[in-house]
RNA sequence: UGGGGUAUAGCCAAGCGGUAAGGCAACGGAUUCUGAUUCCGUCAUUCGCAGGUUCGAAUCCUGCUACCCUAGCCA
């Protein structure tokens, strides 16, 4: 597993983050940083997290300091442990490694005699008020709120019920625990807000010790000062809540260098959907085959796509970190892949929208082997051995019955090369009833193989083929993405057709891919990043996934 | 209509009073037995708008405008 290393973050450029951090340490405020990661386990990981996971753990890794990975397991009906199990396994795959993996469930106990201390501040009370009360008296974006008419009670009655509700002698909603701060303030975050309440459900790291859970607001700072955060990086809709983050840290302790809560603006891709909630929602309804459907912005969707650990951090140093909000061009992820693989795979012949092709004066039962010189940026896999026949497939994009201005690939009367093995020339075209192409008729000249000193004369293109007796006849999955622009409206949509499945063949070499095993598909930009091997119809692979130049 | 944010090219983004980095996209051209790759080159007289300060402003001041977030006992 290749791991991101400090070097690799040591030269990415700054941002504003880390000019905050390096103000930090030139003061003394901070010596060593510490950040966090912290997701709630109610889904997989998706892109929109590789940036966060970037900024974290290589800002941890640019200043020499630590990440912890901390499940922000703060309510139980939620959570679902069996996510935790993938969040890991992507975290790692990215290339990260955390300093201690912690749940905000295990500082249950200090959160709750922090609660109790707050109360004996008379900063807190039980508030008797029903949630649609709450809503009421919290007024509105241009109103103040009233006070709840609990909220000046004797402290020993609010430690009294506090203590009942923990004891479990109340229903869900019936009482909460509420920070008395100012009902007037212009930041509804600072009304009076809940910071505990009743939920009566088993926890999947507490079991049923707890029936009252800790709000977001009253826990995460905590999390982050227990374990001597130094900078909460979050999402800019928190900074609306930074000034209760600040409150909590201020109130319920004194800790020497509190953490501080720094926001950036998440990110958002063209025809990607981001929404973990609506991820949720497709992998449930069957929309699509699981939280690793490639079609899926889902780190474990876009590692069946193709995508490397490398390409995506790339792609997140590329990106920068700022406060404005953005939507980067989906062009910007694939060229990361593309850039990346170039350097790591080779090239097979397949041909995915197959057109038959006749030598005419090619021996009838005769196959020949022919070298295809490997000269990508793999020279390691060495060159491969492909057959070549009376038959073949060509592609349907190298042949145009009436060639476009600067086409230089087949066309009637042209002469190109077939890579590897000879030129041919086409001569005729045979069509099917409806008009559509059946077969090309061509010649060859034997004088001409790769490989052979001709040089009597030059051809234009160079195209791919493969031998039609041998060919392996291939499944192909295309995967487009699921959102697309609705051309009237503007708006996005989903896209029924972001699957499609077609044929094709490729050369016999595919019987020795592996599942996973990522190539490239010849001269296509295309790459295969998920197989499926099968023996059956002669079908070697059924998922492939397409990081073609231009999407259409 | 409160509060909090953000505005630099088609999309991101540096810039922090001294005369607009870089990436993606696009477009030229070179090389190529992959229209790939690689390689060169072009792409903001101007930084949301309007004033002001200054020898000098994307950077400072004033006033506007647009967009985003915010009224869960979610995170």
């Amino acid at each position: 597993m290749a791991f991101a290393t400090k070097e690799e973050y040591t030269k990415m450029a700054g941002n504003f983050i880390h000019d905050i951090i390096d103000e930090d340490l030139r003061t003394e405020k901070h010596t060593h940083i510490i950040t966090r990661f912290p997701p709630e386990p109610n889904g997989y990981l998706h892109v929109g997290h590789a940036k966060s996971l970037c900024l974290n753990f290589g800002t941890a890794l640019k200043y020499g300091g630590t990440c912890n990975l901390r499940y922000d397991d703060t309510n139980p009906v939620k959570e679902d442990i069996e996510f935790v199990k993938s969040i890991e396994n992507d975290v790692n795959w990215l290339g990260f490694q955390w300093d201690k993996k912690l749940w905000a469930s295990d500082y249950f106990d200090t959160m709750y005699e922090a609660a109790v201390e707050l109360i004996k501040k008379n900063k807190a009370f039980v508030c008797e008020l029903t949630p649609e009360q709450i809503r009421e008296h919290r007024g509105t974006l241009t109103n103040p709120g009233t006070e709840s008419p609990y909220r000046n009670r004797p402290i020993e009655e609010s430690l009294e019920l506090f203590e009942k509700m923990r004891a479990g002698e109340f229903e869900d909603g019936e009482v909460c625990l509420r920070a008395k701060i100012d009902m007037a303030s212009p930041n509804i975050n600072m009304r009076d807000p809940v910071i505990y309440r009743v939920v009566h459900a088993s926890h999947h790291n507490t079991g049923d010790k707890w029936c009252v859970y800790p709000m977001y607001d009253f826990a995460h700072p905590i999390e982050d000062a227990i374990e001597g955060i130094t900078h909460s990086l979050c999402t800019l809709e928190f900074e609306d809540h930074r000034p209760l983050y600040d409150w909590v840290i201020n109130e319920v302790g004194f800790w020497p260098n509190p953490p501080r809560q720094i926001e950036f603006a998440r990110l958002n891709i063209t025809t990607m959907l981001m929404s973990k909630r609506l991820l949720k929602k497709l992998v449930d309804d069957g929309s699509v085959s699981g939280w690793d459907d490639p079609r899926l912005p889902t780190l474990a969707g876009l590692r069946r796509r193709g995508y490397t650990p490398e390409s995506i951090r790339k792609f997140c140093d590329d990106i920068g970190v700022s406060k404005a909000d953005s939507t980067i061009d989906i062009a910007q992820l694939e060229q990361c892949a593309r850039e990346d693989l170039q350097s790591k795979v080779s090239a097979i012949n397949v041909i995915t929208n197959p057109i038959k092709v006749v030598i005419d004066n090619y021996p009838e039962d005769k196959i020949e082997m022919c070298t295809v010189e490997n000269n990508s940026k793999v020279p390691e896999m060495g060159n491969r051995e492909i057959p070549f026949g009376r038959e073949i497939w060509i592609d349907g994009d190298d042949f145009m019955e009436v060639p476009a201005r600067k086409y230089f690939r087949l066309y009637p009367g042209n002469e190109v090369r077939l890579k590897g093995a000879y030129f041919i020339t086409c001569n005729e075209v045979v069509k099917n009833e409806d008009g559509s192409v059946k077969e090309l008729h061509c010649t060859y000249d034997p004088e001409t193989k790769s490989g052979s000193d001709f040089t009597g004369r030059k051809v234009k293109g160079t195209i791919h083929f493969v031998e039609a007796s041998t060919a392996v006849k291939v499944g192909i999955r295309e995967y487009g993405y699921l959102l697309t622009e609705n051309e009237e409206t503007g708006d996005q949509e989903f896209d029924k057709d972001s699957l499609v499945e077609t044929w094709g063949y490729a050369e016999p070499s595919v019987k020795g891919v592996k599942p996973g095993e990522r190539f490239q598909f010849f001269r296509k930009g295309y790459y295969i990043a998920d197989t499926e091997m099968s023996t059956e119809d002669n079908k070697v692979f059924n998922s492939i996934v397409g990081l073609k130049s231009s999407w259409k």
